[in-house]
DNA sequence: GATACTTTGTTGCAAAAGCAACAAATATTA
DNA sequence: TAATATTTGTTGCTTTTGCAACAAAGTATC
């Protein structure tokens, strides 16, 4: 959603219960927007473009239903995020030798040069927006959050 | 998003910034995800209608603007949000006396019941999300975020 | 008080998400 | 193996989002 001027007058409630699920309703996402606007200003896709490529990177050709898997996010969605992925020609698709079904994602040299470029941005607003927090909080924070899985 | 079946594969990275960032693009999200998809099970609109009819329970009738800065959501987003709420007939926007732009955002009695038959899902499915974490992660938890934002 | 600037809310159009139905391939089971 | 069920991926349709432009009201500046 993007700007905002107005100060989010955000105010908690009494019970840690609701005091929590406020704060991770609220907080997360304005995080994950703000590195997100950064993206975009610098002219660069959504970060699932980046999370894709990333994954593909690491582990090598990804099925769908793998990238899927490790992105959260639904059949349909992938199957047209890599539709146009595919169109601007930083991943492409191939068959799966063990399934038939199966789309096995590449990504392309443009692709890994595109997630290269990101990262310049991306780590970097990624590091800003957690800047507030000491290491032993950021710690803090993976552990808590991981217990929520 | 909803169905899932596939269980998430997610390996954290070492680094504490790309920990704590990964932690909190994926389990945040996810949570969420849970809780909406209890309330639609149970026949319920999303959130941001609880979240609309909530702000002006508690702090009366309020305007556009303000709710927008409640919610974190773009003008646009507010405009027609409520465009759709007061289809339904749990709003009404009505002029605001100080300001010739403004609309100010009530309640009808559907509203409020409606808010109240949504608490009883929503308010369960909240607790249960954080089920897993002790009263004083809870609070560790809001802190931190707090910090981030 | 006329001028420019900002804020608030809306809208047309294009892009993306969600739902439900589907076909094809694979797994399961009897 | 035949019949049934499940998984994987795609697609048409509808709803929602995002962008950009806009009008109307308000604010500030001169």
């Amino acid at each position: 959603m993007q700007q905002q001027s107005r100060a989010s007058q955000v105010s908690l409630p009494k019970e840690p219960v609701q005091r929590a699920w406020v704060a991770l309703q609220r907080f997360g996402p304005a995080l994950l927007d703000r590195v997100e606007t950064e993206l975009k200003a610098a002219g660069f896709p959504a970060l699932e473009w980046y999370d894709v490529l990333w994954a593909i990177e690491r582990e090598g050709p990804l099925r769908q239903r793998d990238l899927a898997g490790h992105m959260l996010i639904a059949r349909y969605s992938i199957s047209r995020l890599v539709d146009r992925m595919e169109e601007d020609g930083v991943v492409t698709r191939r068959e799966c030798p063990e399934d038939g079904r199966g789309q096995m994602v590449h990504a392309t040299p443009a692709g890994l040069n595109l997630r290269k470029a990101m990262w310049s941005v991306y780590g970097k607003a990624m590091r800003e927006a957690l800047a507030p927090l000491s290491e032993k909080e950021k710690l803090q924070l993976t552990a808590i959050l991981t217990k929520l899985a």
